[in-house]
DNA sequence: ATAAAAATAAGAATAAATCTAATTTCAAAT
DNA sequence: ATTTGAAATTAGATTTATTCTTATTTTTAT
């Protein structure tokens, strides 16, 4: 676990929101002037594939990462974009008996409306 | 409808699998030397955003194009990378029920073994 | 302390997609 | 048939996100 990991772990952690590579890059910098671009790339696209964090994709815009508590899954505002988490515990397992074979896993992000968005 | 539209609808029809621009470019161009991937994006575009075709992002490549037969979920085999169709045609309604609320949408990709690729 | 391995920094490079400006097409009106 | 104007296309530059490369630095093991 090096520094810079540290610090970009930290990000994340503290963050309340989802953050984009260069929004993470930015926060970095503030505290550790020297750190590159590709550090926080390495960083990230190692500690998703070992499952610390998750990425996930925005339709015409960066990908996103976060800490993975759970596994959950992603509600996408269609008005602000904002992305907020979702927990839908059984639908896993209920997409492999609806198929008849066990899934690796899946993606999903539900387009939505959010509260404020609604009343507009 | 123009003869570059009408040709990219064609050859998206015409396709047993989701192709990325680049390949429609590349189709199209053998048939109309002329077509530019300028207009191949904008034609794909302007029919996603009609509806009549459909776009399908795919972690770490190109984005994916094909005609939109019905609303539909994808299956995406983690061994090879093969994309395949699946209709779940419950899961719109059980998810907006789950949540409580109405939604826009939702994009759900699968991942799981296909059946070549189990066997190995 | 030294050698070997791993990670980082800097910035060049790549790839997907979009944008811009000039040109062409096509339908409707003359 | 010709003109006109709007819309679409072309070509290529541009943008943006991400990855790659190479030299350097840091860490770890000996």
């Amino acid at each position: 676990m090096t520094k810079q990991r540290e610090l970009i772990l930290q990000i994340l952690n503290q963050a309340d929101r989802h953050l984009t590579a260069d929004e993470v890059f930015f926060l970095a910098k503030l505290r550790m002037p020297s750190i590159a671009m590709a550090t926080v790339y390495n960083n990230l696209n190692a500690m998703h594939a070992a499952g610390v964090i998750s990425r996930v994709h925005v339709d015409g815009g960066a990908d996103c990462f976060e800490k993975t508590a759970e596994a959950h899954d992603h509600l996408l505002c269609d008005g602000c974009g904002k992305l907020s988490n979702v927990r839908l515990p059984r639908l896993g397992a209920q997409l492999s008996e609806t198929l008849g074979m066990p899934i690796e896993g899946y993606d999903l992000t539900i387009r939505y409306l959010c509260a404020d968005c609604r009343k507009k």
